[in-house]
DNA sequence: TTCTTGACTTGGATCCTGTCCATCGTAGGA
DNA sequence: TCCTACGATGGACAGGATCCAAGTCAAGAA
């Protein structure tokens, strides 16, 4: 995933200092991290970097699909970098804390068209619920 | 739907005006409303409930399991008042209307041990995600 | 290299959702 | 009818996210 700052030069991104912190910050582990902690750890590589911009460029990884928005609990979103491998999350009730999972078994039944109301669908989300060790 | 009221009655509840009038809003359609919106209804019929009786009562509805909570967007949370019929979410990107579905497929595949990361499972959530007719 | 310009960043105000708390009111049993 | 514990009130508060006017700068043009 370290060719992301390559695809977005590719797509005419403007590259600025902020934008660049923000991708590599994003593009370290595959951690879910709020908009907050992006700012956080981005903020140690460049102090003055202000949440706006991170909000902004969160909002354009995510409308350009390099980045998920993950939003599960009601309080902040969290943004998942592993945009490009379908998978879906589990998340504990406990701590909020979220992990990727890839079940194996049968893929999930499409929607009827009897029950699409006319939308046009554009993709499924699964979440599994629970408690994590830490917090059983 | 409508024995709703004779239910919190039998469970001890006790029943003061907001409280009906919240009930009642939920029990009316299914549609999603926000906290805030039902208290929009709810003060149509009792001007001067407060916001802080409406997320209270919407609260106990939830955790006495007469209503779900449903959080799509990292917005509002929406309250779903067909608790006791197990269904899934389609959700509009453009607008954020909620519809219930039934799909009749295949069931969810159950999450394989090795994937739950030592968590103990208590549910999952399943949200088509499209566009509504109206927005697309 | 320097210039130019429009896209990007800043930070503070503002909005929205949701919670908290001290005080007041009242449902429902005695 | 009276009591009292439970519920309602509303205003303060907190966190997440967005908006905006003003300043800055990346990158193409000359």
């Amino acid at each position: 995933m370290s060719d992301l700052l390559a695809r977005l030069r590719e797509r005419g991104w403007r590259m600025t200092s902020q934008r660049r912190v923000v991708a590599e910050v994003l593009d370290g582990d595959h951690v879910h991290l709020t908009a907050d902690e992006v700012h956080a750890r981005a903020a140690q590589r460049l102090p003055e970097i202000s949440r706006a911009t991170v909000y902004n460029t969160l909002g354009e990884l995510v409308s350009l699909g390099e980045v998920m928005e993950v939003s599960t609990d009601g309080r902040a979103r969290r943004y998942d970098p592993n945009a490009h491998h379908p998978h879906q999350h589990l998340v504990c009730s406990g701590c909020g804390t979220i992990r990727d999972v890839h079940p194996t078994g049968s893929p999930l039944a499409d929607l009827p068209a009897e029950e699409r109301f006319g939308f046009t669908l554009s993709g499924v989300e699964v979440t599994y619920r629970g408690l994590c060790p830490a917090c059983a």
